[in-house]
DNA sequence: CGTATCGCTTACGTCAACGTAAGCTTTCAT
DNA sequence: ATGAAAGCTTACGTTGACGTAAGCGATACG
């Protein structure tokens, strides 16, 4: 049984990054692997806080942002103080994600004009080429 | 009349930078501003240019890769294949940005579940208080 | 007329996010 | 037993995107 835990090449196929950079996560608290010996071994959960740290990424946060973030998606049993500051956090990020999307959708549809654009162009200059032909 | 020009201190007032930001952005042929003399004059097209800068950098796009996409957007009249290379290109983008947008709406799907999850937490832990009072 | 203020150039400094190299154990197949 | 492979630690190097300091020219102001 491979104990539903991935060696530190594995982990890396999976998600197409270096030995490096997993090291790097685990140094910075991102991550945090078991050990067997002085192998790391990573469970389902660093994969998944891995997934979230790439999309974070992608996003543009820095890996300082994204440790908060995932401070948050996975929080313990802790004091309520604490899921209540939490709670505001996750809120002010939400309000974030939903204005990036709505000027991502600004930039779909400027592209999209652009696009048009290019269609008359290239139309029109086949047009011209031909009449000079 | 200020000939619709604006100086690279009122160019940071007005976008938020400071003006080793745009110098810098100059020299990497992002901005091309006129000069009077040795000043920076920044034009309507600066700005615009600008403004999907910033744009760019919040969604996480290097300056290289910005300065690409601005050489598309300004485009002046240029050769056939040239235009549809852009094309290529500008369509390209479109894909990129609209995954970007499903990916962003996962996420702020995932965000919404975990706020309810929070909001049942803090009401049950109050629940829990009041009990124990 | 002195002196601020604004802008310019040149150049070195900095921080984040890794890359890369050196040298050391553990493991495992030949 | 051994030597290649995989993983580890430590530490210095690199790249992108500016920050910051020094020093100079022009312009405005009291």
């Amino acid at each position: 049984m491979t104990a539903d835990t991935l060696t530190i090449r594995e982990m890396c196929d999976a998600f197409e990054v270096t030995p490096r950079t997993l090291r790097f996560y685990e140094a910075k608290e991102l991550l945090f692997p078991h050990r067997e010996g002085q192998k790391r071994l990573f469970t389902k959960s660093d994969r998944a806080r891995l997934k979230l740290i790439l999309r974070g990424k992608r996003f543009g946060f820095s890996l300082e942002e994204i440790r908060q973030l995932l401070d948050l998606y996975y929080m313990g049993d802790q004091q309520q103080t604490q899921i209540a500051a939490a709670y505001d956090v996750a809120r002010a990020r939400l309000a974030d994600l939903e204005s990036r999307r709505d000027e991502l959708n600004e930039a779909i549809d400027d592209l999209k004009d652009q696009l048009k654009w290019g269609e008359k162009m290239i139309a029109s200059m086949n047009q011209t080429r031909r009449a000079a032909e």
